[in-house]
DNA sequence: CACTTGACCTGTCCGC
DNA sequence: TGCGGACAGGTCAAGT
């Protein structure tokens, strides 16, 4: 489940490998997973220079030359990984081993697009096909709904403490976990760093967000840009597919407090952390740091 | 978010 | 062993 980290960590990886380059041709063998019509494509992508790559929340942004950009939503089983041609991987080495490989020999089964290049190949993976390739103007990527209300860049200067106090208001009465999720309130967040974000500024992730003081939303505030950052800062986390942009893990979880340590003990006080269900979502926390709060009116 | 469920999909795991 | 069902969770749409 790529989340801001894990998107983040492919940008810069890909950065390092598509600028430059002049798209040969593409391959699909999932149609839905690339929708841009034949005409589109031939018009507009295939001949095209990249140029850069942005990112905004969990979406990747590879922009061409010809002031088009394709974008690129992974949502939970995406894969973004460039090869030169005929490369091989070395097969993982097991055992949980930093940086191993999760992908070897591409085209593999969840292969749904292939770009290629000159020199290489970008092979989008997906194995359970929720994601998807949009083309759209550089300069008017609100077109797309997926951008249309999509929150602030969490780790951009603009952020601020006000911001962040402001958006999460319009779910004063929703529980904190499903507010983080939204992003509205903020781009980027999933599963993995809300639970983070929330052990962090000790917030029990079912408290209503009207219930939590000013104090505490500032812990959050702080948290949540601090869990991101040291995400990036690991490579991002692979739960189950995810791979960077060489097809490697990302090592995150290995610093991880609560998600996915459920009946371990609490890094603070030993406590076994929990795992429930909130708004549907697995939700690891520990319920000694973490207490309900509830104001008194 | 008011809140829940379903749709989109596949792979893994668990119980029988 | 094999089979069915639950589960994983990002986003949008639709139902209650």
């Amino acid at each position: 489940m790529p989340e801001l980290p894990e998107v983040e960590t492919i940008r810069l990886g890909l950065t390092k490998y598509l600028p430059g380059k002049i798209i040969k041709k593409i391959d699909i063998t999932w149609a839905k997973s690339l929708l841009v019509s034949k005409k589109d494509l031939s018009l507009k992508v295939i001949g095209q220079r990249i140029n850069s790559l942005d990112r905004r929340g969990k979406a990747l942004m590879i922009n061409l030359d010809n002031g088009f950009s394709l974008v690129v939503h992974l949502k939970m089983t995406g894969q973004l990984v460039f090869r030169l041609d005929n490369a091989k991987s070395r097969q993982g080495f097991g055992g949980g081993h930093p940086n191993e490989s999760l992908v070897s020999e591409l085209p593999d089964r969840s292969t749904r697009v292939i770009m290629s290049f000159d020199k290489g190949k970008l092979f989008f993976n997906d194995q359970r096909k929720f994601g998807w390739i949009k083309l759209v103007k550089t300069d008017n990527i609100n077109e797309l709904a997926f951008f249309a209300n999509l929150g602030p860049e969490p780790l951009s200067k603009e952020f601020n403490l006000e911001i962040f106090k402001n958006n999460l208001m319009c779910k004063a009465n929703s529980m904190i976990k499903p507010a983080l999720l939204d992003q509205k309130v903020i781009a980027g967040v999933g599963n993995i760093y809300a639970d983070e974000s929330l052990f962090l500024a000790k917030i029990h992730p079912e408290t209503r967000v009207k219930d939590i003081s000013n104090q505490k939303l500032k812990s959050l505030y702080v948290a949540v840009k601090k869990s991101l950052e040291t995400a990036i800062k690991y490579g991002g986390s692979t739960d189950r597919n995810y791979v960077n942009a060489e097809g490697k893990k990302g090592n995150y979880l290995n610093y991880a407090n609560v998600f996915r340590k459920d009946n371990q003990p609490c890094p603070i006080c030993h406590t076994m952390i929990k795992k429930i269900k909130v708004a549907g979502r697995g939700t690891h926390f520990c319920p000694k740091c973490q207490r309900i709060v509830r104001k008194k009116k």
